[in-house]
DNA sequence: TTGTACGCGTTATCAT
DNA sequence: ATGATAACGCGTACAA
C-alpha cells in the first residue's frame, strides 16, 4: 500500500527526465518517439537518463495528445482456442517494433459482447481492428462499417468484407475435402458442425453443391449440433444421431478437428474401423491430427501468416498505401490415413 | 479514407452531449460514471442524448484525468492454449460491469517479452495485473515487486508470491497422482515434461520425494524434453527415450494432458496396452481426457474459479479491503481408465 | 537541431 | 444536485 502510493507520487514524467538532462520535455519526447530528430549524443544522454530514472511513458497522455492509441485491437471468439495461438504469434511478430501495441478481447460467441468490445476499442483511437469469427449480425456489421480505423476480418475471403479481409476461401477448401472423400470411394458423406458462424455456413453451402453435383446429396446427411462447451465430447452424440438418420453412413466431414477427434475416439470405443467403415476429415490441422490412430485427414490453413498479414494490412493502410482489400492465403488438404480407404 | 476523416472530425465529446442537453460537461461525465450523483430525470435525458449522438468515451482522456487506466492486465504464456480458455471466462465474468477492462498480453515463454509487456502495462496505470506461468527470472520478479498496482500470480500457491497468488498446491497435486499410481501397483513411474516453469519444477521436486519415500526413485525416470512447439507430437520421442533409459518402465506421469495424449496415441500405434502394460496420468483435465481410449486419468483444476478469484482479489485490494495473500482453490484427481490396472 | 505555446477530452477539487 | 476551474502528461504546430 505504501509502495503503491510511493510509486504514484514518484511517477517519473518527461519533465523529470528533461530537468535531469537540462533540455526541454519535447526533446525528450522526440528522443524516444522520433530518435532521428535528435542529435546522436544528446539522444544517448537522454535515453541514459530515461533508463536511470525508470521513466515509463504514460500511454494515456500519449494517446490523448497524439490522437492515436497506437494500438491494434484483436477481437475473436476463439481467443482461448489453440487454433488461435499461431495467429497470435503472427500478429505479435509483425507488430513488434512498430510502436503499435496489441490488445486482445474475447467475444465469447456473443454478439452483445462483440458490440461492447468493439465500442471499447473505438474509444481507444485504435490504429486498426482485427476481427475474427463474425456472425451475420447486422448491428456488428453496421458498427464496423463506421469504424474510425481500418478493419481486417480474418479467416474467410469468399464473403464480402466490411473493409479488408485475409484468410482462406472456405467454400473451396470444403470442396477440396468433399471431392477427396468422393474420390476415395465414400458415398454417404455427412457434414457435421457444432456452430454456425460464417465460414462454416459457407462450407455447408458448398458441401451441398458438391454433393448434389455428384448425385449424393441428402438433407439427413447434415448435422448441426447446438453450441456446446466441448467439441471433443460430442463424438458419441454425433455417431448416434448420424447412424440413426443415415444407416448407410460411410464418412463424416467435421467442421473442426476437435469434432473429428471426438468421433475418432468413439469409433475406437465402438470398434468402427476408420477409414474402412467410416472416413473422417477434420478442419484446422491441429497438433494432434498427425498423431491420432489412424492419423487425421484435415485442412491446413496458414494461421501464422493470417495474423502476420492482418497486422501488415493495417499498418499499410495507416501509411496510406493502397492495399488489396482481400488476401487469399490458400489452404492445403492434408491427406492422411483417416480417409485412405485403399491402404 | 473519407470515412476515417469524417469519423475523426465528427468525434462526439462530452461537450457535444452537454450542449445538446443544456448542461455542463461535468454533469454528463457524472451521469455516465457516477449515475447516483445526478438526478433521475436529468440522467435519463443525458443518457438518451449520449445514445442519439453515439458518444463513446475517450479512454485515454479518462485515464489521464482520473489517474487510472481502469484496466486489469493479464499476462500469460498460455494465452493461446485451451487450458487458458476457462480462466479467461472467469476473468471476464468477474470483471463485467465493474468499469474495469481486461487487457491480455502474450509472453510467449520469453522473459524479455514478459518484461516488455509488464512495462507496457505499467504505462497504462492498471488497476491490477494478473500474471501466470512466471519463470524464475529475477528481473521479472524485481519489476513486479515494484509494481504500481496489486499483482496476482496464477496457478501455484505453494511458492512465495510477490504480492498475491491464487491457484492450486502443485506439489500436493503431484503427490496425489504419484500415490495413486503407486497404489495401482505401478513401480517404474516416469516423470515427463517439455517445459520447466515453476509449477512443473515444484511437481518434479515432490515427485522425487514421493518416489524416494516409496523406495522407487531412480534419476533415469525423469525426462525433461527441450521446449517444443507441439506437446502432442512428442509421444514417440518420449516412449523411445524412456524405454531406452528404463526397460522396465510401467507408468508415466505427464506434466500436461497434451503430452499424455501423444503418448497414448503412440501406445495405440505400437500396441502397448494402457493401463495394463503402461499406466498414464496427465495434468489439466482437458476436454479430450474423458474421451480418449482408454480415458485419461488426470488432475483437474478449478480454472474458471482461478480467473474469477484473481480479478476478485484485485478489485478487493483496490477497495482497500484486507485480502488473503494466497488462495488455494484445491484440485481433484480424476481417476479414469488409463491408470486402472485392476479392471 | 532544439524550444515555446497550446490543446487533446476527461475528471478532481472546490464552490454554489 | 450542478457548475467553474484547473490539472492530468504528452505531442502538434510553429518558431527560432
Amino acid at each position: 500500500m505504501a509502495r503503491k502510493r510511493k510509486a504514484y507520487k514518484d511517477k517519473v514524467t518527461l519533465t523529470d527526465v528533461a530537468e535531469k538532462v537540462g533540455v526541454s520535455p519535447i526533446t525528450v519526447s522526440r528522443a524516444i518517439s522520433r530518435p532521428e530528430k535528435v542529435s546522436d549524443d544528446l539522444r544517448e544522454t537522454i535515453l541514459q537518463a530515461v533508463h536511470e530514472l525508470g521513466y515509463v511513458p504514460d500511454y494515456a497522455a500519449r494517446a490523448l495528445a497524439s490522437r492515436s492509441g497506437h494500438l491494434i485491437g484483436v477481437l475473436s471468439s476463439l481467443l482461448g482456442s489453440s487454433t488461435f495461438a499461431p495467429v497470435m504469434k503472427g500478429i505479435e511478430d509483425r507488430a513488434r517494433n512498430t510502436g503499435q501495441r496489441i490488445q486482445y478481447a474475447n467475444t465469447l460467441y456473443d454478439p452483445q459482447e462483440e458490440i461492447h468490445q468493439i465500442k471499447q476499442f473505438f474509444g481507444q483511437k485504435p490504429t486498426g481492428i482485427i476481427i475474427g469469427g463474425v456472425k451475420i449480425d447486422p448491428q456488428v456489421t453496421d458498427l464496423l462499417r463506421n469504424a474510425p480505423c481500418p478493419v481486417v476480418q480474418l479467416i474467410d475471403i469468399s464473403y464480402p468484407a466490411v473493409d479488408m479481409a485475409v484468410g482462406v476461401n472456405n467454400p473451396l477448401a470444403c470442396e477440396a475435402a468433399i471431392s477427396h472423400m468422393i474420390d476415395a470411394g465414400y458415398r454417404s458423406i455427412a457434414f457435421c458442425s457444432i456452430r454456425a458462424d460464417i465460414p462454416i455456413l459457407l462450407r455447408l453451402e458448398r458441401y451441398r453443391q458438391r454433393m448434389t453435383a455428384a448425385g449424393l446429396y441428402r438433407p439427413e446427411l447434415e448435422l448441426m449440433l447446438d453450441e456446446q462447451a466441448s467439441a471433443v465430447r460430442c463424438g458419441a452424440d454425433i455417431l448416434d444421431r448420424l447412424f440413426q438418420q443415415v444407416p448407410d453412413l460411410d464418412a463424416i466431414f467435421c467442421a473442426h478437428d476437435d469434432l473429428a477427434l471426438g468421433v475418432l475416439f468413439e469409433c475406437q470405443r465402438r470398434g468402427i474401423a476408420v477409414p474402412e467403415k467410416l472416413g473422417l476429415c477434420g478442419f484446422a490441422d491441429m497438433d494432434y491430427a498427425a498423431c491420432t490412430v489412424p492419423s487425421l485427414t484435415t485442412l491446413k490453413m496458414p494461421l501464422y501468416q493470417l495474423g502476420y498479414r492482418a497486422v501488415d494490412m493495417i499498418l499499410r493502410a495507416k501509411e496510406g498505401f493502397r492495399t488489396e482489400k482481400t488476401v487469399d492465403l490458400g489452404f492445403e488438404l492434408v491427406k492422411r490415413q483417416s480417409t485412405d480407404r485403399k491402404s
